[in-house]
Order: structure tokens, then sequence, then C-alpha cells
DNA sequence: ACTACTATAGAACATTGTTCCACATGAATG
DNA sequence: CATTCATGTGGAACAATGTTCTATAGTAGT
């Protein structure tokens, strides 16, 4: 007698999917997450990936858009003096990497073939690096950063935060104290960006 | 009648073979790089990537290894001036990455899935770390960086190169002026890790 | 209770890395 | 020069991948 097979409720189906991805990401990394264990783990049929998202692809692309926001909100810090900040908003995308794994991974570190984000998607990594840009443009409202671009002050900063943790989150990181480094090198190049004597936090 | 077929002749196969890989590479990316179209860009049979190498990943070791050799010495600068010379790798670090875009895919930017460089091959990674780490030890020599153990001093500047030279190559860069907007990253940094007044370069 | 969705299992296809095979080529040996 | 042997060749074959199609059957709304 063929065992009774029950359905998942249409309701449960897209956090159970995504909840899935996500684990399998953060268990086995980028190179586990196949259609058939993502549906496996979801006690889901493989197809129904394809009905309900789009594929593996569409899957993505909602962690994508999903980490964007979140980042963006945590880079969104409006405390008081600009500097800092900038300096909390340098921390909070680390923290940000940390606690979010595999979002960071699928946003920054590894490349999915055949997964490329649509223009709106794009377009909120976008809208994320301008809260950095008008972190840059605050601090230049009260003289900090002269004689950089606003864009360009932003660039740097953003490379260097993006540097220190996928290298950090890819286990490629020799310092004998993962955070106290990070934010010496914040540190350090925000005062080597600005005017001779400022020191930031 | 059977066309003639041609074998090609043993020794030119190596140069063959790693030819076409970093072309492919190159125009197509790491997702066009399969063992097949190497085969076929090489004119070789698909088994004598086997024979000849350990598969697709004796490939991409060879790649890693050639890579890492050759950054190294492009930062092994002994000019005269430490912090001068430090400068001068972290731009060497760059122009390494342009110049051999395919060799820097391989070792930093894209994961190849089930490769992991051997252990001779890491520690040729961690070689090419060392280098940087006694650039900052003769800066230290000479008063520069202090308060910083040099390993740690070694992964902030690295991480700033990698961070900007990673989002550059994958066409992430907003900046108006790419050399000097990294030039402006790594002697902003370098200033800011120093004392109050280094203007290195 | 009946009908319209839609989730399911399973087969199927192309592509991937990889292995196995029989055969033919080219270089070294006698 | 003739024979031998290592090795490059083409092709089939395997498992795993993303993806699509189909027929079936469970679920929900009327």
């Amino acid at each position: 007698m063929a065992p009774r097979v029950l359905r998942t409720p249409s309701l449960k189906i897209g956090p159970e999917v995504l909840g899935a991805t996500l684990h399998i990401l953060d268990e086995e990394g980028p190179d586990g997450l196949t259609v058939r264990a993502i549906a496996k783990r979801a006690k889901v049929a493989p197809m129904t990936i394809y009905n309900h998202f789009n594929g593996k692809n569409g899957l993505l692309e909602i962690i994508w858009t999903e980490g964007f926001s979140t980042l963006q909100r945590a880079l969104s810090i409006d405390g008081g003096e600009p500097a800092h900040d900038l300096f909390a908003s340098a921390l909070a995308y680390r923290t940000f990497a940390l606690e979010h794994r595999a979002h960071y991974t699928v946003m920054f570190v590894h490349h999915f073939e055949g997964f490329q984000p649509s223009i709106e998607a794009t377009q909120l990594a976008v809208q994320t690096f301008q809260v950095l840009v008008s972190h840059i443009q605050r601090c230049q409202a009260v003289g900090l950063f002269e004689g950089y671009s606003a864009t360009n002050a932003a660039q740097m900063i953003w490379s260097a935060c993006h540097g220190y943790v996928s290298l950090e989150i890819t286990s490629v990181n020799f310092s004998s104290d993962f955070e106290g480094t990070f934010r010496s090198l914040i540190t350090g190049l925000l005062r080597g960006l600005g005017p001779s004597a400022t020191t930031p936090v």
C-alpha cells in the first residue's frame, strides 16, 4: 500500500524553503546548495521551487534582496556626530556579515553560476552604497574628508570593510584579534583620510 | 576513409593546455571554464587533461601556484626607504591583479567547486603574505606603525588592497578614477596607521 | 459535495566532471 | 629499417547538476 503523501500547506512553503536554503548555505556552504537538497530539507518537491520561486536563481535573488535591505537598515545610523556614525556603520557592516553569513555569501563572496541579480536588485545594492556616501557627505559638512569626492571616499571605506570581512569570513585572517584589528583598520583609515589630527570615535 | 588524426606532441601539451585555460578564464570567465572547452581550445582530447594534469583541479592548482610565485616576486620590493617600498608593493598588488586577471580570479575571487589548493600551495600563499609582514617590520624598525603587531598591520593593508582590487576587477567600483582612488586609499591608510604626520611616498 | 488549484513523484534532457575502453600514433629500441 | 611500447585519441558511460514536462492526487473554495 502506498504511504500517505502529505502536501505542505501553501502558506508555509515560502518560509520553509527559504529557511532550508539559508541553513544549507550556513552548514554546507555554497557547494551544497542544490535544488534537490533544498527541496529535501524543506520537505517539499523540487518542482515546488520552480512553481513558487523562479528556480534556484529566484531563491538567490530573494536572499540578495533581503540581505541588502537588512544591510541598508544596519548602515543607516544617524545618532549624532557624523564621524561617529560613519565609524559605527563600518562596525555594523562587519556585524551584519558575521550574523548573516549566508546572505553575505550570496551578496559578496560566492559567485553562483548563472545567477545575476535583476536590475531592481542591483539598484537596491547601489542604494545601500549611497548610505555610505551620505555618511561621508555629512562628515564633509563638518570639515572632514576634504579634497575627496564623497563617492571616492565611500569606495575606499567600503573596500576596506569588504576586504577585511570577506577575508575573515573565508578564514583567511592571520590577525590575533579579529574585531580589534578591524577597528584599528577603520580607525586608521578614517584618521588617514581626515585632516591631520582627527580621531573619530 | 577516416581523416588522419594528428596527435599533439607531448612537450607542447603543457603550455597549450595552460594557455587555453587562461584564455578561457579571461574571455568567458570562470563559468566558461569546462574541461571540454579547455580541451577543444587546446586542440587536445579531454582525457589528456587527466593524463597530464590532475583534471580540472590540477590545472587550477598550477595557476594558483604560478600566481602566488609571480605575486610574491612582485611584492618583494627592496629599493630603499621602507615606507616607500611598502607603498610600491601595494601598487604592485593592484598591477598584478589587473595584468593577471585569470590568476587573480583563481587565487582570490572565484571559488571553484571542489578545488582546494594543496598544503604546499597554501604555504606558498602564506609566504606571500609574509612578504607584506616583512615590509611592515622594516617600517617598524624606523619607527612607523608603532603599537601594531606586524601581522595585524599586514592584515589591514592586505584587506584594503584585496577589497579594493576585487571590487574593481568585478566591476563594482563607483569611483571616478580607479588608480587614483586606490592610491588615495593606500596613502590614507598608511598615514592613518603611522605616527601623526607621516606621509609615505 | 463538487470543482478548480496546485503540490507531488517520476521521468526526461542537457551539461558538468570524471572514468573506462579499444585503438592508433609516434618515438625509442633492437 | 622493423618492432615495441608508452601515450594521445575518440567515444561511450557514470553520477550529479539545473530544469522542464507529465500524469496523479491532495487541498481548498464554492
